[in-house]
DNA sequence: CCACTAAAAGCAAATAATTTGCGTTAACAG
DNA sequence: CTGTTAACGCAAATTATTTGCTTTTAGTGG
């Protein structure tokens, strides 16, 4: 049982939480994982230690949680003109990104917990961006594979290989999404093209 | 880091190993992974909790080292007379093994730990079961897609899915299998072929 | 605007886990 | 067989976690 998303969103509980995740962050930066625990935490945001275990249970549900917020994507994915180039774009973005010391760290983090919604919400957001893409592709009238074999064939092998301890180089990444562009993008040929203009 | 492979494999450090990592499991069996502790299992398996301290560090090594173990290969993948439905049928039990509640939990475990050592270790298990399927199938003079794009077409999909939150089924993992021979035979095409008989 | 209710926070005592210093055991080398 | 040292056991010291109770305060209805 992670942090419930509002169970009272007004003034106090919020400043806790705001305080508590922010001290979290402050901490892993300068601070190995290994040697953060709840009272410092606790300490830095100033409340008492039994808060935080009353509201998140433990320093992994916390982690956690903090995590999971670091994972939400920013910004939109750029547009460079087609849905290929944009896909590839994005894609070695976000391996660069999850790659990092501090990417992995997180990943792991949002892993570790025994709760997985955090782990599902992650990759809603990823999956968010892929469609997002997607949609942008199909309203120009190109085809763009379907967003699961993206999620299988793109993103799944570059997390897998950060898990488990190899890095996904930028070539790699882009011979990813060519084998999802050459194998699908014949599945979905342009389908309903433009849709609100045409007619 | 981890216990060490063999600092003094001989007796008594061997057998407060194999001790703790029985302990470990017996508890697992019947008891909610946050309810284990380490003064737990040392009474368990009969040693004190800070010879565990000292030899694990904490207990998300100690977790992880017990998992590797048990993600470990016990047998040869079954020979089912082509390369295609071996890999099949190795993919279908992997994926229902790994998906269980038991196979979650290990592969959490495993990656939960900070030591990634565990973590690169279960992936070269898993990486030598497709290698074996790939000579078998070259031995007989198929063609077979390079272990690479196995792992990333086939196995990473695989674990991404189940690490964040959803199921893969069996149709779904045929269907990973089937894109994977239907793209990279066509690169990897009968090569040496059957190479110590007909030299 | 003023109670009322209950969720969330603080505090402090009790319990449990972790770390550490030091003496002992036992694997391995010579 | 003896010396050396890694690994273990023990127990005291430290630190983290849990828990009962009190206080604060957001949300609600008079």
């Amino acid at each position: 049982m992670a942090a419930k998303e509002n169970p009272r969103p007004g003034g106090r509980s919020a400043r806790v939480q705001a305080s508590v995740h922010q001290a979290v962050r402050e901490l892993l930066v300068d601070m190995d994982r290994a040697d953060v625990t709840i009272p410092l935490i606790a300490a830095k945001a100033g409340v008492t230690p039994s808060t935080i275990y009353r509201r998140w249970g433990d320093l992994q549900e916390l982690l956690a949680d903090v995590a999971v917020e670091r994972l939400r994507p920013d910004m939109q994915p750029i547009d460079t003109g087609s849905g290929r180039s944009d896909l590839e774009a994005w894609a070695e973005q976000y391996a660069e990104e999850m790659s990092s010391g501090v990417g992995r760290e997180i990943i792991r983090d949002v892993l570790a917990a025994q709760d997985n919604a955090n782990a599902a919400k992650c990759c809603a957001f990823t999956r968010e961006q892929v469609e997002l893409l997607s949609e942008r592709a199909l309203a120009r009238g190109e085809s763009f594979p379907p967003v699961d074999s993206v999620m299988d064939q793109v993103v799944a092998p570059i997390i897998y290989r950060i898990l488990f301890g190899d890095e996904p180089t930028a070539e790699r990444v882009r011979g990813l999404v060519s084998g999802v562009m050459a194998k699908d993008a014949a599945v979905t040929p342009p389908p309903p093209a433009s849709e609100r203009k045409s007619a």
